[in-house]
DNA sequence: GCCCAATTAGA
DNA sequence: CTAATTGGG
């Protein structure tokens, strides 16, 4: 058995402030990565272009960082549970490190890549909660049990200390000539592009991909954007929010890191305003972990409703208004705007998300499952925790109990879109028609006619009034 | 600005 | 018993 050991990377695709890379490089400087091309997830129906083009490209630029480190990103185009021992074993590595997820999948995969190192003698590690500033096991209610409402969950949250970023880690070495033909026979592949995966996607992302990009990002967002962020993370036709999403979904950068860049504003903060708004921003950061804590608590919930009032809601189901909800064919322009700007960048602003998740659920009547599922075969930031945790916030079926929320598609471009720039934007044919009527929805079947602009699917007010009747009458059926 | 939302976790 | 992300009318 060699001095090497294996890291595997996941949803950590970097190398730098990188907890269970850090601790594989404290046991040993023959230190190599490798990354699972898992077919299991690549056949999986759920897979946005956008995202896996995004992943590949982190990929390449974490193959340079581990060149420049002097060691090597092994690829593999295999299920991990045989592919990570295989490996280990032809390259007689003594130890195999990760960090630790939340997801369902991960953790059944990942016991079972335990057992199979186990029989091999193989050591492994992986109680590093890399992802997150504070691990699912360490928040607790002050009756011993995981939260289920945001906000004590952020008091408590808020209160723990947190880590600061690891340093800088000294070099590695990589394998040996042979030891790389070994790794190939065992499986190591040439990282393939996402056309090789058989996915293809032409436009722009909506960050690069790789580490700098994420680092260059954060910056930009921590010196300005972050101060105004309360007000202008409402607005989608303004860049007022981080975009870090994929960057963060992909680990491309450090949370850790994120969060001391969090720290550094507030501390230059001049302004009551500035600092809510740091603040603001910081508790997007928690509402992420408090997904991701509830998706590791209650992993019943990446199958549906958290709660009875919703396990057999009657969802309509109507095929032909999904299509166009998809399409961005509603005929309500935000709703529309939204879905183009999902369609067309593989992104979608926040506010919108919640517009469209309302208008799916509460006027089309269409089980949130449905879209949380084109959601993830779109989005370059998709994850499962983050996305769940949105749509069931949406249609009031989760934790964190609440009123029914039904947004008003018209009310909420006419807060959020005043002078119609974001429609305009992804609704092309809608450019011309008067911001008024543009806003409020209210454009006059001629004028839709004339645009090819569609006439709206359903009455908002018609469907908003049979949603809550449905939902009364079937609650009392479950009691 | 005011009330209603609708349920319950959490102290 | 109170309080509850981003609302609606």
């Amino acid at each position: 058995m060699s001095d090497l050991i294996l890291f595997w990377h996941r949803r950590d695709l970097r190398i730098s402030d990188n907890t269970g890379l850090a601790a594989a490089r404290e046991r040993s400087a023959k230190l190599v990565g490798v990354f699972c091309l898992d077919p299991d997830i690549l056949q999986r129906d759920d897979i946005a272009p956008a995202r896996l083009t995004y992943m590949i490209g982190c990929l390449q630029a974490l193959q340079k960082q581990y060149s420049q480190a002097g060691s090597q990103l092994l690829i593999l185009h295999n299920n991990p549970v045989i592919g990570i021992p295989v490996l280990a074993e032809a390259l007689k590595a003594k130890a195999v490190f990760w960090n630790w997820d939340v997801e369902p999948y991960s953790q059944t995969r990942d016991i079972a890549v335990i057992d199979s190192l186990k029989a091999q003698g193989i050591e492994f590690l992986h109680q590093n909660w890399d992802q997150l500033l504070h691990s699912p096991a360490e928040i607790f209610s002050g009756s011993k049990t995981p939260y289920t409402v945001y906000t004590p969950f952020w008091k408590n949250w808020i209160t723990k200390p947190k880590a600061t970023p690891i340093e800088t880690l000294p070099n590695f070495a990589g394998l040996t000539e042979q030891e790389q033909e070994i790794a190939q026979q065992a499986g190591a592949i040439k990282l393939p592009s996402a056309q090789d995966l058989g996915f293809s996607w032409d436009e722009e992302l909506i960050i690069s991909p790789g580490e700098l990009a994420a680092q260059k990002r954060l910056e930009i967002f921590t010196k300005s954007a972050i101060n105004e962020y309360q007000e202008q993370r409402n607005f989608p036709a303004v860049d007022g929010t981080s975009q870090l999403s994929a960057a963060l979904k992909f680990g491309v950068i450090s949370i850790r890191t994120v969060w001391q860049a969090t720290i550094e504003a507030l501390e230059n903060s001049r302004s009551e305003e500035v600092t809510a708004s740091i603040r603001t921003w910081q508790q997007e950061l928690a509402w992420r972990e408090f997904y991701q804590h509830a998706m590791y608590h209650f992993p019943a919930l990446s199958e549906g409703a958290y709660r009875d009032s919703f396990k057999n809601f009657p969802w309509r189901n109507n095929e032909a208004h999904f299509q166009a909800w998809c399409a961005g064919k509603t005929g309500y322009p935000i709703v529309d705007a939204a879905m183009r700007q999902l369609n067309e960048s593989g992104w979608m602003h926040n506010r919108c998300r919640m517009i469209v998740a309302s208008f799916l659920t509460k006027d089309l009547i269409i089980n949130p499952q449905w879209g949380e599922k084109y959601f993830m075969q779109k989005l370059i930031d998709g994850d499962l925790s983050a996305n769940n945790g949105g749509w069931q916030w949406s249609a009031s079926s989760g934790i964190d109990p609440k009123p029914l929320r039904i947004f008003n598609p018209a009310s909420q471009s006419q807060k959020f879109d005043v002078e119609g720039e974001y429609i305009r934007r992804w609704v092309s044919e809608l450019r011309s028609v008067d911001s008024q009527y543009l806003v409020s929805g209210n454009i006059l079947p001629l004028e839709r006619r004339a645009v090819g602009y569609p006439a709206p699917i359903v009455d908002h007010k018609k469907q908003q009034a049979l949603f809550k009747e449905i939902y009364q009458q079937q609650k009392v059926g479950v009691v």
